[in-house]
DNA sequence: GTCTATATTGGGATAGAC
DNA sequence: GTCTATCCCAATATAGAC
């Protein structure tokens, strides 16, 4: 019941960690109710038992793994120094419609998870909005003073990127699916006003 | 085995219609996993056992209610000879881009399935890529001639409105959900370049 | 074609040893 | 903290009567 001896803090630290690393790219991959706990547990090399040492219910997971990740993402990484703003956005874009996005790399909840948190409880959907907030304020901040549009019109940019992504996935006709990006790679440069 | 006296064939196509519309209502707003077959068939005042006399399997009548509902989306309500393909064109994003479309009314197979289909077979896809480029044509047929756009421009703008209702859905805050289609009402009309 | 069982599996969660 | 073993419920699918 008690920690001891044999498992400092630092090693349940890493292991709770390990976890949700594992689970964010389950559940990003599959979905909630097709991730099973054994399933996380095997990919950290660990058995099933040893899950409720960390989490109390596979819900409350799914909670922490989609906050976890919201720290994980492309978006959240710090502007080097020597690179303009706009120029930065503009790189973040291109990332964010990628193929390489599309297929699995770095998933963005919003978009893989797009549907899968509505079945869920009020905590994720929470999870959920602060990240789709967060995204907005990320894009607002680079784009301020740079571009020509306002608050407002983020949003639709941000709904744009998302839905393009949580769309291609389904999509398994490549060519298809690199017009879309292209096409979106314009608009958001439409919508932003020059960058 | 075999179909005798007591039903008809038209009842046995009544049922299967009715089998149809009560999954894709209840695949679409929980997705495939947390629909269940007894659901499905209690919504049809029916019993577990009857399904099998129409569907192979779950993941069959998935992809069938996912075919069914392309026909019965609202994009695919023919245009009233008396009104200009520029006006139907604006009722028609206004109504995909409303709280009640977000809330459950009518909802789009792309919007409400985007991340579902994804761990389903390519049958399932398959239906989803067709209900998406249905999607663009329909919206191309009204806007050419009309608008200053190309075709390739037309999937920025399907991607945009999917994932604004996709993303409104997991919002419990009422004023962003609005101020999300508000702006997504706005950019439609920007890429299409006035309508 | 629809019903009432029933077979069977998968998977979340707990118990107790180490 | 992690393991093995187990409980238990939900849900797909089948069998057989009507």
């Amino acid at each position: 019941m008690v920690t001891t001896v044999p498992y400092s803090k630092e090693h349940k630290q890493q292991t709770r960690q390990l976890i949700l690393s594992q689970a964010y790219r389950l559940f990003s991959s599959k979905g909630f109710s097709s991730v099973t706990i054994d399933e996380v547990m095997q990919a950290c090399s660990l058995t099933r038992g040893a899950f409720y040492a960390h989490f109390e219910s596979k819900s409350q997971l799914y909670k922490e793994a989609l906050t976890f990740s919201a720290f994980n993402t492309a978006l959240a990484e710090r502007k080097p120094e020597d690179i303009p703003a706009k120029a930065w956005l503009s790189h973040l874009l291109d990332q964010y419609l990628s193929v390489a996005h599309v297929s699995g790399e770095r998933p963005c909840p919003l978009a893989f998870l797009a549907t899968d948190v509505v079945s869920r409880d009020s905590g994720a959907k929470a999870a959920y909005t602060y990240t789709y907030q967060n995204m907005n304020k990320v894009i607002w901040h680079y784009a301020q003073n740079e571009v020509s549009c306002t608050e407002q019109d983020i949003l639709g940019l941000t709904s744009m990127i998302v839905g393009a992504v949580a769309v291609a996935r389904n999509i398994e006709d490549r060519r298809l699916v690199e017009r879309i990006l292209t096409s979106c790679r314009q608009q958001a440069r439409l919508i932003l006003g020059g960058i």
